[in-house]
RNA sequence: GCCGAGGUGGUGUAAUUGGCAGCCACGCAGGUCUUAGAAGCCUGUGCCGCGAGGCGUGCGGGUUCGAGUCCCGCCCUCGGCACCA
């Protein structure tokens, strides 16, 4: 810290602050760029949503994120600490709503004083580098990356489903149909199936799977895990069922081929193409299909009220499959448990070794067969009546361990493991089915049917088809008005300069896309951009990236484990799959932060800040009492980064008082100090009383003690051992933080007895003598035996006697 | 149900990874200063006991000279996923 000539004797933080920021923002002291002479740093914090006002969930994340910073800064790194704005979305637009305020307007304004504030908080951010996702010459690049993705059929419109809102004809987030009606109107939300654009996402589940392995040291297993359930990976087999009469067969995924002679139905998805394809002629037809949509209706509901388990119901199509193993016919079913968006939409149900298809079989009054038999006395053993073929009286639940194989013709006998892996070589070498891997992972919808996004770059023509949108004709541009009732279709469908334009190919009237991207997509590749923001040629150069990615430090909530953190995780395999960069993981360390809650008021229950609980705390009016510098070192020290923080105001306090403390100390110091500070070379530890040596290893001590927990994040435990500061990080000096005397814990039989004095280098044999002359001691060991004396140089000497 | 992370004072937490359990704070109690209060500052503060001492890291066992830390078996809390075949 430079000392001014001139100090207050009293700590009044904003005076210091505001003058420290105002040199800071003057000397641009924290401006980095490339520098091929010095390694880089690339520590980065979640952008935030420019909602108006910062919270206190951000004034955590971004005090973490600026003490790394600084302590990079400081040991030498290059170090690139930006900020910017993730400024399209919803709420915007339900500021245009509710309250006819553009929504342009509205997130600049809201900028403005986001800003405001962060300056205030004293954040080193580059401040030259700020990008907004919602200016054309950032989502220019989101639409480029959308082209990108066509030309790679990365990205392709399909039939799906939305939320719909009948009355206003307008499609509803999520969020506008909690409950499962219209947050407006209060009508029941349906189903729409509309054309919408999607990312191909599935076809990286592999490697965002695979390579997982380069970031696991850096990442939180439970980020990690989350995302692997994410992705749901599961190895099985597709088999075929020939459909008895008809040239059609249906396909099922199972991962437990072993059991398929234990099948005693296909069970379909009501949504199964095969249905409408099949039963044309069928006199159940009609009995079918009511079933079907009641399937389906229910599932809508389902979707918002979040019920329990729900009753396996389900109904005989009067269609018949041959198990291709067996040759047996097997009715096929329609099942409301059976789910058309995972596998194939369609599973053998094998009661005896499934517990739904148990269940199900239960409910139905379909046989239970059973096939596999334990191996070994500490599985479940299950009674069941060797003498019938049907269980279904016998087993009062499904075995779902793996086993030996029984009733399974020539299988039986075979290990479940070795069964599967012969069956489902037969069946391929059959040509009745092959090895198969499927993933819960879904392609990634990016449409949206909004105004306040990046319009999707694609032109409909009635003779070319879909166009896209020529590179060079972008950004394809917001306009600067639309309505927003809130209902009908998208904004921008009925912004007639928007909608109609010409077909790049043929010329002739063309209309284009209406809907707006996920504003996932804009933070997929946002800190690429900071490393060049200004770029109008490209979303970022090359040469400039290769310096400061990956990211070395990311930080934010752990609600963004899943989704931003796999979309960025995709688009940065894409953008190397481009050619643009050439690794394959954007972030190499990863932090979750916890929330930052506080009481409910009436009750006792923490909860996180909100306004809906009204237990939240505004940063300005903390910053204004206690300074800046009080609530960053509060928020750090009060628990460790990754826990929930319970905001205490006393503790706030506590921090004001340790800052005084140390102002205080400096204040009365600072002459003597400047003068230190004039000093060519370091004093010789001669000229130093024993105090004062004393206090010169307390602090490298801490110096040491700061700079290992630092490495790890452990803030809190640095902000307990912190006792001051100098301009450059100082290295700890081993010499001088090695104590000149210690003290020995002396045991008997394991408990602390006594203590000696001694210097580090004490031998061992010195240690246990004067461990056993010890008062203390001797009055505990006299009259017994001593078996054992184990002498732990500098740490400890336990007497172990009888 | 499956997967993951955790259980340490009144509270938030700490413990150089098997070596003095409770660092640093909050809170509380006492003292000092003050006409009084606030703010400072000083002292104390795991539990039981006047004391010597005993007991203490969710519970029960084990390994070890020594266990918050390692092993086995339970219990509880939080988070994620969940009819994923």
């Amino acid at each position: 810290m430079r000392l001014e000539r001139r100090m207050d004797e009293k700590y009044f933080p904003e005076k210091i602050e505001e003058k420290w920021q105002k040199h800071w923002e003057e000397a641009g002291a924290f401006a980095v760029e490339r520098d091929d002479q010095r390694t880089p740093f690339y520590c980065l914090e979640m952008l935030p949503y420019p909602s108006g006002f910062l919270h206190m969930g951000h004034v955590r994340n971004y005090s973490i994120g600026d003490a790394l910073s600084w302590y990079k800064r400081l040991q030498g790194f290059n170090v690139l600490h930006p900020i910017g704005w993730d400024s399209f979305g919803q709420p915007a637009e339900q500021a245009a709503i509710k309250r006819g305020i553009n929504p342009r307007d509205w997130t600049e304004e809201n900028i403005k004083h986001m800003r405001g504030q962060l300056k205030r908080m004293g954040v080193s951010y580059d401040w030259r580098r700020e990008i907004a996702a919602h200016t054309p010459e950032y989502y220019k690049w989101d639409q480029w990356f959308f082209l990108k993705m066509y030309e790679r059929r990365l990205a392709y419109r399909r039939m799906s489903q939305v939320n719909w809102c009948p009355k206003e004809e307008t499609v509803l987030s999520n969020e506008q149909s909690s409950g499962g009606v219209c947050w407006r109107c209060g009508s029941p939300v349906v189903k729409k199936d509309i054309e919408q654009w999607f990312f191909r996402i599935t076809d990286y589940a592999e490697q965002l799977l695979e390579e997982m392995k380069e970031i696991e040291a850096g990442w939180p297993e439970r980020v990690l895990t989350m995302q692997r359930n994410w992705i749901g990976r599961s190895t099985g087999a597709f088999v075929d069922f020939a459909i008895k009469d008809t040239d059609a067969q249906v396909r099922v995924f199972t991962t437990r081929i072993d059991t398929i002679y234990g099948a005693n139905a296909i069970v379909v998805a009501a949504e199964h193409p095969l249905l409408t394809e099949l039963l044309e002629d069928s006199q159940l037809k009609t009995d079918v299909m009511r079933f079907v949509e009641y399937v389906k209706a229910s599932a809508r509901n389902r979707m918002t009220f979040d019920e329990e388990e729900v009753e396996k119901e389900g109904i005989n199509t009067g269609l018949i499959a041959i198990n291709p193993f067996s040759g047996e016919a097997l009715p096929v079913w329609v099942g409301n448990y059976v789910l058309m968006e995972y596998g194939t939409g369609a599973v053998m149900s094998v009661p005896a070794h499934d517990e739904r298809d148990y269940e199900f079989a239960q409910k139905h009054s379909l046989p239970i067969r059973r096939v596999i038999e334990r191996i070994s006395h500490e599985q479940k053993a299950i009674d069941h009546d060797p003498g019938r073929a049907d269980q279904s009286t016998a087993m009062e639940t499904a075995f779902t361990d793996y086993g030996i194989l029984v009733n399974s013709g020539d299988w039986s006998g075979k290990l479940s493991e070795d069964a599967i892996a012969l069956m489902t070589r037969f069946a391929e070498e059959k040509g009745f089915g092959e090895e198969a891997i499927t993933y819960r992972l879904r392609d990634w919808g990016v449409s949206r049917q909004r105004f306040w996004g990046a319009p999707i770059p694609i032109i409909y023509c009635a003779a070319c088809g879909t166009v896209p949108v020529p590179e060079k004709d972008l950004p394809v541009r917001l306009p600067d008005h639309a309505d927003f009732t809130g209902t009908g279709e998208s904004p921008l469908a009925g912004v007639a300069e928007f909608v109609n334009t010409t077909c790049p190919k043929c010329g002739e009237a063309a209309r284009r896309e209406t809907d707006t991207m996920d504003t996932f997509v804009d933070s997929s590749w946002y800190f690429f951009r900071y490393c060049d923001p200004h770029n109008d040629a490209a979303p970022f150069d090359k040469e400039k990236i290769a310096y400061w990615t990956p990211v070395s430090q990311y930080i934010g909530g752990i609600d963004h484990a899943v989704m931003h953190l796999l979309y960025t995780r995709f688009w940065t395999k894409v953008m190397r799959d481009i050619g643009l960069i050439s690794f394959d993981e954007p972030v190499k360390r990863l932090m979750t932060q916890g929330m930052v809650t506080n009481l409910v008021e009436g009750t006792n229950e923490w909860k996180r800040m909100s306004k809906s609980l009204g237990n939240g705390v505004d940063p300005d009016d903390m910053i204004a009492a206690y300074g800046a510098d009080a609530v960053r070192l509060f928020v750090l020290f009060a628990a460790p980064p990754e826990n929930e923080l319970r905001w205490q105001e006393t503790g706030i306090e506590g921090a004001v008082r340790f800052l005084r403390r140390i102002y205080g100390m400096v204040w009365r110091w600072h002459e003597r100090l400047s003068d230190a500070s004039q000093r060519e070379s370091a004093p010789a530890a001669e000229e130093f009383s024993t105090e004062a040596r004393a206090l010169r290893r307390k602090t490298h001590q801490t110096i040491q003690r700061i700079t290992e927990d630092f490495e790890e994040l452990h803030l809190n435990t640095s902000v307990a051992a912190l006792m001051g500061s100098e301009a450059r990080w100082p290295k700890a000096d081993e010499e001088l933080a090695r104590k000149e005397e210690l003290e020995i814990p002396v045991q008997v039989n394991g408990k602390l007895r006594s203590r000696i004095h001694a210097t580090p280098d004490t031998p061992e044999d010195e240690l246990r003598a004067s461990a056993l002359a010890d008062d203390k001691i001797r009055s505990f060991t006299d009259g017994h035996e001593i078996v054992k004396v184990i002498v732990v140089p500098q740490r400890l000497v336990n007497i172990v006697v009888r």
